[in-house]
DNA sequence: AGGGAGCTTTCATTGGTTGGAATAGTATTG
DNA sequence: CAATACTATTCCAACCAATGAAAGCTCCCT
């Protein structure tokens, strides 16, 4: 009603103000936009996180939902689906090191009754792929999904340390992620320790949020001898000593990498020297 | 050059002899070829799997790509990629029951040291979500992220139990899939099975192939006391007596169902009268 | 009953999508 | 070493699937 009479504008129908973004893109904004405390959407919260209108989001949405990507519940809320899930667990990186790695995080997670970790990396983050605990284990910062910072956790120090050269320096010239309850190390310790974890196989951190615990982390080789992914283990302060620890764990992650054709050499050093 | 001379064919450039498909269909599609025995492909043969010419296919998988859905490795085929992986942990009925789920199950574990499954239904087939088992357990049918009928699976036989009465109508109308290795029973049979899970909460199946083996399942309900999973635990004939297994099983199915908020009834008869 | 918010359908317009053809790269064969 | 076969990639003109404002719907709250 507010409408002004005609002036002599045309029909002003299928105009498209904005656009220009390929659609498979858009679909997988749509997917973007679940997070874990985003687990079920409605059509118009995806609509605006994704930044669509809402005809386009739904038309978007009604063929993920077709495909089983997405998942309608009754209440009309969207979730992920299991379709999705299935064909993810074809991904060598996700459930592919994970399949072969369970028993072994078993097997420690029962001798030691903490925390055991998976994790590998992508891109600047690791992302934690298996975490066992008890039912009544200490509180731990990270859930399976999740992404984790990799200059302030053992698990992610070891995926840096066994990272290509060129991308540990792009990582150590960044100013480096403040994480709460985890001590800052200068760019010169970083390194220290990169090539410590590197001649040792192991990496230590502590925190104190959200409890104070220690964690040992220990490279999983491939068969070219390339860091894949990163076993740790959590402890609370003042368990176990560490350096009891560390050999279970070194032990675990070496078990894994055998099982992925990893020849180990003869001692603990992988690489006598470092690189050139 | 065996190409004849202009007729008086027109350029014929931009012809779209078939298509037709909206693109995000298109684009899972790509999706859907990965599977067990397809991990790893070649542009070329997703192209061919999902039925479309190399540089639509490539243009797509560029994008998929470039969002994370796909890697591609160092020899040109492109594999599953962590990022869909990790969107897809946020699936509730993928890694969501799991996560609640799995300490139990790791107890079931521990006390038995054999298979122990956990699955969802996904329309006409059971989907597996989490296996533990022993490096050197027996040999059993089914990976996580696989499918498995619902008819001749003892973990299906359950899920089926807890459909709803018009989608057991369909499924029994349905010709009986045949599966190696496990007897297939009449409708008759079946509907007094089913009826038998409903009441007892167990479910039995005992199959030959590919080793002889009996399964113990039992259904996890959810806060609304809708059967949302199965649990079960596999075992090689002749070892322990299911019979003694059952208890077991159904208290950890109990125990997951309490976690999701499911208010367990005094007796183990949900629902002492069926349906109307 | 009225107002607001979210969901869905419609439809004229158009720009992203399309795939044959050409080119480049790679492996296999005679 | 040329010839063959296959795969990957780039190019581009034609065109159809995608687009989003508008309006109708349904539900909920007041």
């Amino acid at each position: 009603m507010a409408v002004p009479p005609d002036s002599d504008a045309p029909p002003a129908r299928g105009k498209r103000p904005k656009q220009g973004e390929p659609v498979v893109d858009r679909a997988l904004s749509l997917l973007a936009v679940f997070s874990d405390r985003r687990r079920a959407l409605t059509l118009s919260e995806l609509a605006r996180h994704a930044d669509m209108p809402a005809p386009t989001a739904l038309r978007l949405i009604a063929r993920l939902v077709a495909w089983g990507a997405l998942e309608r519940l009754d209440d009309g809320r969207y979730v992920v689906g299991v379709r999705l899930w299935e064909v993810a667990s074809l991904s060598p990186r996700g459930h592919g090191v994970r399949e072969i790695a369970l028993p072994y995080l078993e097997d420690l997670f029962e001798v030691t009754r903490h925390h055991v970790l998976l994790a590998v990396r992508d891109n600047e983050q690791a992302v934690l792929i298996e975490r066992l605990s008890g039912k009544d284990a200490t509180e731990v910062a990270y859930r399976v999904g999740g992404r984790a910072p990799l200059r302030t956790t053992a698990i992610g120090l070891v995926l840096l340390a066994g990272a290509d050269q060129q991308f540990q320096e792009t990582m150590l010239r960044k100013p480096p992620e403040l994480e709460p309850g985890v001590a800052v190390m200068p760019e010169g310790q970083v390194r220290r320790t990169l090539s410590d974890v590197r001649r040792t196989g192991i990496a230590m951190i502590r925190r104190t949020l959200p409890s104070t615990t220690v964690s040992v982390a220990s490279p999983v080789f491939d068969a070219q001898g390339t860091v894949v992914a990163a076993l740790s283990i959590v402890v609370p302060d003042g368990a176990t000593p560490p350096n009891v620890l560390a050999p279970a764990v070194r032990a675990a992650a070496r078990a894994v990498s055998r099982n992925l054709g990893y020849k180990a050499e003869a001692s603990a050093d992988v690489r006598t020297h470092s690189e050139g």
